[in-house]
DNA sequence: GACCCGTGTGAGAATGGTTCTCATGACCAG
DNA sequence: CTGGTCATGAGAACCATTCTCACACGGGTC
């Protein structure tokens, strides 16, 4: 069919300003708080901007996204590799972590179900050892 | 500590309703679906109570609840028992699967990391067998 | 069966995250 | 330097979800 269509990404001091912030942060951080964060530094961005800068690393595959119970969505820094997060829930430290087993099996799930081009998502949960001893 | 405050669960003719349609139900649906599908029935639920039913339902361990990647929260009748869910991107079928494997991997990489108090959340989308041929 | 109280209901307003609109400004190839 | 294209930003629009509050009703009790 047609080229990929490669939208020619601009180089702004928007972008560069987003992806810069997210370089420096540990967690999954909201675009909402992304936008406060970047206030604060002076370096200032639209909302607008903020989520279109989002989506596009998204699309490039230089950004994690992943949605809170509230629907909210959260974004993260992220190698290009296929991984998994281990997150905090208190701190919100995340972990990167591979796992083969788990991409075996579902495939092999969907497989015997004649489920066909597919696709995971699987996010862990917990309190980090830092955290824990403060709990109850 | 306190009773787990269990708030009486009263029987009414909406919150039947919005059960008896999800079991007649095969995959996930929105709130917004089940709301306009009641109303197509003639079974007029106000969209706020179906809101509450769900969160009931949810809260009761009834119904499962996903959220796509638009954020929008969708709901579906369910056993009680710990499972994932093979969803069909095209026509929504959903197959209920058990992974013993999993669970492990994720409470061993969670102790490895120091995580204590661990969750995790794992769905598979795919084509189903009826739909593959249908695409492309 | 009649009564009561606490809970459930529903219409509409409010909320809040995300996307759209459109006039203006910035990037960059030529 | 210039032009055209893409990016920006303020605010409006959108839309799922939740809140408000007056009223209805479920289901014990007598």
């Amino acid at each position: 069919m047609s080229a990929p269509e490669v939208p020619v990404r601009r180089q702004t001091r928007q972008r560069t300003a987003v992806l810069t912030l997210l370089d420096q942060l540990d967690g999954f951080r909201t675009a909402q708080d992304l936008h406060a964060l970047l206030r604060e530094r002076g370096d200032a961005v639209g909302l607008a901007t903020v989520y279109r800068a989002l989506q596009a690393l998204v699309d490039d595959g230089l950004v994690d996204v992943l949605r809170g119970e509230d629907g909210e969505a959260a974004y993260r820094r992220c190698s290009p590799v296929h991984h998994h997060h281990l997150v905090c829930r208190s701190c919100g430290l995340t972990v990167e972590v591979a796992d083969p087993p788990v991409e075996r099996w579902a495939a092999r799930v969907a497989a015997e179900h004649g489920f066909a081009d597919v696709q995971h998502q699987l996010e862990v949960f917990g309190t980090c050892g830092r955290c824990t001893p403060a709990q109850r």
